[in-house]
DNA sequence: TGTGTCATGTAACTGGTTACATGATTCT
DNA sequence: AGAATCATGTAACCAGTTACATGACACA
């Protein structure tokens, strides 16, 4: 459930609409914690219910401006710090490799090429962002660049795995 | 619903009940694609009824072998080279990463140190693994031994980045 | 005046989780 | 006789997705 804490975390920062968390969602949590529009309208409404946000503002439109209550930072920071066991994880791409021996090895050679290029695409793009940003020494940019940097790494190891199965792939 | 390929990849390699494919999730696919019990066995009914299994053999307790079908041959093939844009991926650690200014810097580092401590010791069991197993050049061994590497590179790559990060934490 | 953006919400569905429920067979 | 394992299934729930529905305001 942390949907509920990305919101938190985003008003921690500053008071925002629905509209506006939103595009943050789609702006700087898409890799990291995507979420619909549906979704965020439907837990602001019990965030507020719980008292751990609350309007704070209207505006236009009916808007309804949220802002972070003492109960909610304290929620945040529980949730930050609470340890737990590694949720577990689905990665569709591993388990068609477990199962790529259905297919012709020239097929699964095809595959692992093509997933190779699309990593490398993305790492192309992350690279781009990292020269595109201004890194200062503000909270965002130390906790945003590590983030970022996680991505790096991580598509840079993917891109050496796939040349690697590639070349441990059986003769046709 | 790639619970419904797992199982079909499983039933290609042979034929096993609803108990007998629970194990195989337990043991093989912990870490890809996790399954509980109550999925497997709906799942499987849903197979069946669409054609792509198909119960050979009965047994004590009211045991129901299940083999694949060429329909579910067919799909399992379909499924492995299909095209798709890569799914949205939630992540717990990035996601506290990111909001990690909304605690004291001393406990931001415990908690990268807790994490990094953590993907060292799941490094280790991986290691302790690939050393187990007995890798011949069958399919299983070639295409098991990939998703491991990949584990084992994953692991390398997060226990570094969390070095990184902690390198970089402002000072308290 | 019409297009784009801002703004809110609900309903139905899908996939995965937790909990419940039952019981036969095998091994010691 | 009792414990462990084998074996099946259902029900309620939770989180995330897709689709539907509506409309005010800003600006060109």
């Amino acid at each position: 459930m942390s949907l509920r804490h990305s919101l938190l975390g985003l008003l921690s920062e500053e008071p925002g609409s629905g509209w506006d968390l939103m595009r943050k969602f789609e702006l700087s949590l898409e890799n990291i914690w995507p979420a619909t529009q549906s979704q965020v309208y439907t837990e602001l409404g019990k965030l507020a219910e719980a008292g751990l946000i609350a309007v704070t503002a209207t505006g236009p439109r009916g808007r309804k401006e949220y802002a972070i209550t003492d109960e909610g930072r304290a929620e945040l920071r529980r949730w930050l710090l609470e340890p737990r066991r590694p949720r577990r994880q689905f990665d569709d791409l591993l388990l068609r490799v477990t199962f790529l021996n259905a297919v012709e090895p020239n097929q699964a050679r095809e595959f692992l090429t093509k997933t190779r290029d699309a990593v490398l695409e993305r790492e192309k793009e992350l690279e781009k962002l990292k020269e595109t940003v201004n890194w200062g020494d503000d909270a965002l940019s130390v906790y945003g660049r590590m983030t970022l940097e996680y991505g790096l790494r991580y598509t840079r190891m993917h891109a050496e795995w796939a040349d690697w199965a590639i070349a441990r792939l059986p003769e046709e």
